[in-house]
DNA sequence: TATACTGTACTATAACCCTAGTACAGGTGC
DNA sequence: GCACCTGTACTAGGGTTATAGTACAGTATA
């Protein structure tokens, strides 16, 4: 599968599932009515607990991303496609967002933030860019 | 002061004050040998815990960011600023290439995520240039 | 029917983070 | 000396996150 866990990420790893999640049907790796990772497998995979990952697909739930075929799992619900770009878009502007006014704000001098930004935007193009869409 | 502290932030209160001091060190709006405010001030203006103030101020003299004088306060270290610029932008890169990373990983169009940067880039252009250099 | 898989729901424990309150040694200024 | 400030160090409790383990209803398959 294409997710991984940063374990010193300040974020909670069942919201990393989550966000993991929302990228994914964004990008069409997930697709509508396509089955997911099941609880207990997606936790021996990234080493973590079930219970982590059952909480996660309990959020993404509840934010319609996905729904629960009884005994059977879960599949990426109807119309979540559009929903999940909409959210990666806010969720990048956010951080986007975040990290210039911190600059900013501690009077970062613009050209050097300009560069900076450039240099990692750059970095690591041509990558992810493989798999087939 | 200029610390304000986002509560719905994912990052802990006493890492956005570290955060946050260490910026103000780099970008010159706290001197070398200058006084910062003390724990209890801080955490009256923050309406935050005198603790959580704490906390963050004895990391930060771990990491030779502040020295301590003692029955007075603490005091931004000598050699402090340095430090600081190099660890903001560390600090800066880190989070622009966890973005980009992220945003490529789920296949987000590389001219949208352009469009994206550039607009966060402009968007609030032309604050935090008041306050005296 | 039996087996093996689903999600879901519990309890319990440990580690952090944050808050609240108290206490004390050291410095400053009246 | 006295009042008031400083950092620092405790105890205690609540909330969240993550772990471990157990249990059960529903479904698919042989």
């Amino acid at each position: 599968m294409f997710f991984r866990i940063d374990f010193s990420n300040e974020l909670a790893i069942y919201e990393q599932v989550v966000r993991q999640i929302v990228f994914a049907v964004a990008g069409r790796l997930l697709r509508e009515g396509e089955m997911i990772p099941s609880v207990r497998e997606l936790a021996r995979e990234l080493t973590i607990n079930p219970n982590t990952v059952a909480r996660a697909y309990r959020q993404l739930q509840d934010d319609g991303v996905l729904a629960s075929v009884r005994g059977t799992g879960l599949i990426v619900a109807e119309g979540a496609a559009t929903r999940c770009r909409q959210r990666r878009l806010e969720l990048i502007r956010q951080r986007l967002a975040q990290v210039f006014e911190e600059a900013r704000h501690s009077r970062l001098d613009a050209q050097e933030l300009r560069q900076l930004v450039e240099e990692e935007f750059f970095r690591g193009e041509g990558q992810d860019r493989s798999a087939g869409e």
